[in-house]
DNA sequence: AAGTGATATGTCAATTCTGACATATGTCAA
DNA sequence: TTGACATATGTCAGAATTGACATATCACTT
């Protein structure tokens, strides 16, 4: 958001911040967060660059079309370690992995 | 272990390589058990270097010694969720946490 | 408009992971 | 040796996550 509409809606008096602000998340509880996004986002990305579809992807992990299509929708009952399978299955190494985590 | 020594025990007989090679781990599962206990040491070395003691760490996590204990040792029923939740309470940031693991 | 392939959403029983607890082992000082 | 503190190991009921399935929605072609 530019600064001066910022301004603009603060003045009229909307709080403005980031998701995590507005949901009173702590650091860590904001880290985690941000990381199960990118991971979600980045899963969606290899997986359309490989030309996969989810059901495809969902046959490489054992899993089913409905699980990638939550995964890559980042919903709070899918955890890590299925974010972490489904970009190894796609041939993440851990190099691309931890450029992707630490990019800020 | 040294190069000589690998030619010997060769040499008599024993086959020389990873756990992973050993337990015949897809490239996927083998980044996968890389990642889990990159972190469980990580969390090990933090906690130590900020004189935590495992019931130290287990309170700020809402968990217990026990579990603390079983996260270091990287047991299999520990999930990468709870790895990195304890990451990120020891004031881990994302960019150090993708530099662990994206470290060869 | 109807058909087709891809993705989204909701539900649920089964599996997996968790905190809690008991107890064992280890370490070190008094 | 005993005591105190830290860590390890085992168990288990409850909580969280899973695959499977049904079905809805979307995008595109005919």
């Amino acid at each position: 958001m530019k600064p001066d509409k910022q301004k603009r809606l603060e003045a009229a008096g909307f709080k403005i911040g980031t998701a995590d602000d507005f949901l009173k998340l702590t650091p860590a509880e904001s880290e985690l967060v941000t990381l199960r996004l990118s991971l979600a986002h980045d899963v969606r990305r290899r997986r359309i660059a490989l030309h996969f579809t989810q059901a495809d992807l969902a046959r490489r992990l054992g899993s089913s079309q409905s699980r990638i299509a939550k995964l890559e929708a980042a919903e709070p009952d899918v955890s890590l370690d299925f974010l972490f399978r489904a970009m190894f299955a796609m041939g993440a190494k851990r190099r691309e992995v931890g450029q992707l985590i630490a990019a800020v």
